[in-house]
DNA sequence: CATTTAGATG
């Protein structure tokens, strides 16, 4: 009878082995084959204890291989108990062990490791180095970044294109982009980690358009982007909020045949979202084979800033059907949709059921969603309330909220409640006390708004800049309050001129409450005809033709007064505009908006 | 025997 040939490289012939001591035929090559094929910790530990009957664990491959085996499955303690039982050591044994550390993410121990290991008098080398740097990673630990950048500049290790992606990307990910750049132009093959960790630094740190750039750099220099890049660059687009880019992106992922991966599909839905189209969000949605709990709390969040709550709604049992669990944001996601749309009793439901069926704590943000649904349905008394009786700690978004909702409803008393509470948490944040301005001027108590300017101008605050962009042709056209510098200026000041005749006309009356300083009332109507989102608006009126959508973006809430503009330029002309501020999205049609003058 | 980058939160 022919027996089976016997399959030495797997973790269950090694085991069996165990079971059979004379099977010693077993050498370090194979046997590192078979720990590869390890599946769970479990088997880890079998192989490991047969590599210690057989003395095999004298050997350092193995033994390294074994740290690596253990720490790729997270067991650090298994890794650091056989690490110092290790009688030899190399920079292998040293490097996995900071990396498995820095990768659960138990720095303090990863640096611990790290200082032990230059202080054993070993080199440092060019795979330890990426290791700790992944330990720093925020404004505090920069400092540590710093020392070993100036490590590395010591050690010649610069030239390592491991060495210098991790640089970049342990500056991008402390916030010093200029540094991070300073790093990546210094090098000689930026190799594609590098451009990807340059791309999604700058889609963070609020130069999403920079992204774009970079992006067209890395491919005029010849490197191909891979399945991470394009996730970053769908990010940056998200941020955008660029439809004509979103689209150029969407037809390169498919023309290069990406799969839509779980992962890489729900950044496009994000993407869609946010640069105006639940529409084009829901179809990259339903052509996802795999959805994960992300993926539906995502597609959830778009109809939620879309202002569509019921569709966020329809989606809840249909994910229970398809297995999976809702998490907290899956709870975030439904309570933004509810708050956005009014669903009151809705939204009160959810927020008992997360706790009730999934046992999931509410958290800040669920409550500041449920500060919001109550205050904008004009329910102040239960929002402080809700407020007053939690046991969370209360944060800036809170307050926030809920002062969002005192200005809706005018209620004075209780935004002075909620300024207090935020000028303690957030003293030097200009747009509270803007906001308190606000409601203060909209009851005509001119005293204390001229309080809030001293206030502000004592403390050196100024408002954050407004800014509203439009993107035309494939560029990026952008204005702030009054401004003159677009090269069609003339024109754009011509439009709203004529414009707001006719919108007078219609009936329109300049909302002067949005305007801060106490001047008389025709300045003020001057002020407000010049904010940067009506510029925008006569410019996408001036530069396209009759029928387009306009899409414009905003850095900060849209102004009330221009609110009202919007509506009705939408009810005078055959056009849309697709408005995204700060918080949500505003479609504004046929003279009515899709936010219910809710924002 | 080892190395870096990825998605959702008023």
């Amino acid at each position: 009878m022919r027996m089976p040939r016997r399959r030495f490289f797997s973790a269950s012939t090694a085991i069996i082995a165990e079971e059979y001591p004379g099977a010693y035929y077993l050498n370090p090559r194979s046997f590192i084959s078979a720990l590869v094929q390890c599946r769970n910790t479990h088997e880890i530990r079998r192989v490991h204890a047969y590599a210690i009957t057989t003395s095999m664990i004298q050997n350092l491959g193995v033994a390294n291989k074994l740290l690596y085996i253990y720490a790729g499955h997270k067991a650090l303690t298994d890794a650091s108990a056989l690490f110092s039982r290790m009688e030899q050591r190399d920079n292998v044994s040293w490097s996995v062990m900071v990396g498995g550390l820095a990768k659960v993410g138990d720095y303090p121990r990863c640096l611990e490791t790290f200082r032990e290991f230059v202080r054993s008098g070993s080199r440092v080398d060019n795979f330890t180095l990426p290791f700790v740097l992944r330990v720093c990673r925020d404004t505090e630990s920069v400092r540590l970044g710093l020392e070993i950048h100036h490590l590395v500049y010591k050690s010649g290790l610069h030239a390592d294109v491991f060495v210098s992606a991790a640089l970049v990307d342990m500056y991008v990910k402390c916030g010093h982009l200029e540094d991070a750049r300073k790093v990546f132009d210094k090098m000689r093959n930026k190799d594609l980690v590098s451009w990807t960790v340059m791309i999604s630094g700058h889609a963070e740190c609020g130069n999403p358009e920079e992204s774009l750039v970079l992006f067209d750099q890395m491919r005029e220099s010849g490197i191909v982007p891979d399945k991470v890049t394009m996730v970053t660059v769908v990010f940056a687009c998200a941020k955008l909020g660029a439809m004509h880019k979103a689209k150029i992106i969407h037809e390169y992922i498919e023309k290069r045949n990406f799969s839509l991966n779980v992962i890489l599909g729900t950044a496009m839905i994000d993407m869609y979202a946010k640069c105006g189209s639940v529409v084009a969000a829901r179809e990259i949605f339903d052509g996802m084979k795999e959805k994960n709990v992300i993926t539906w709390s995502s597609m959830m969040l778009a109809y939620g800033i879309h202002g569509q709550g019921r569709k966020a709604l329809e989606l809840f049992p249909e994910m229970l059907q398809s297995g999976i669990r809702p998490n907290r944001i899956t709870f975030v996601s439904i309570l933004y949709a509810c708050s956005h749309a009014g669903l009151v009793e809705e939204g009160r439901q959810f927020f008992y059921l997360m706790g009730r069926e999934y046992l999931l704590d509410p958290d800040v943000k669920h409550y500041t969603c449920m500060i919001d649904l109550l205050g904008r349905a004009g329910k102040l008394d239960e929002a402080i309330e809700l407020i007053e009786n939690t046991p969370i700690e209360k944060d800036e978004g809170l307050w926030g909220a809920f002062l969002g909702a005192c200005r809706i409803h005018g209620n004075i008393g209780l935004a002075e409640k909620a300024a207090k509470a935020l000028l303690e948490l957030s003293p030097r944040n200009s747009g509270y006390y803007v906001l308190l301005s606000n409601i203060y001027a909209k009851a005509g108590r001119w005293e204390d708004v001229a309080k809030m300017r001293e206030l502000m101008t004592s403390m050196r605050l100024k408002k954050t800049p407004g800014w509203t962009w439009i993107e035309i042709n494939n560029k990026i056209h952008q204005f702030s309050v009054g401004d003159k510098s677009h090269p069609q200026s003339k024109e754009i000041y011509e439009m709203l001129k004529i414009l707001s005749e006719k919108l007078e006309l219609a009936g329109y009356v300049p909302d002067t409450d949005f305007v801060l300083h106490d001047v008389d009332e025709e300045l003020k109507a001057g002020f407000l005809y010049t904010h940067s989102e009506k510029l925008a608006t006569a410019y996408g009126l001036l530069a396209t033709p009759e029928g387009t959508t306009i899409r414009i973006i905003k850095n900060l809430r849209v102004c009330g007064d221009c609110h009202t503009f919007m509506k009705l330029i939408s009810s005078i002309t055959p056009r849309e505009i697709v408005f995204r501020d700060a918080n949500r999205f505003h479609h504004f049609k046929e003279g009515f908006c899709s936010c219910v003058d809710y924002w």
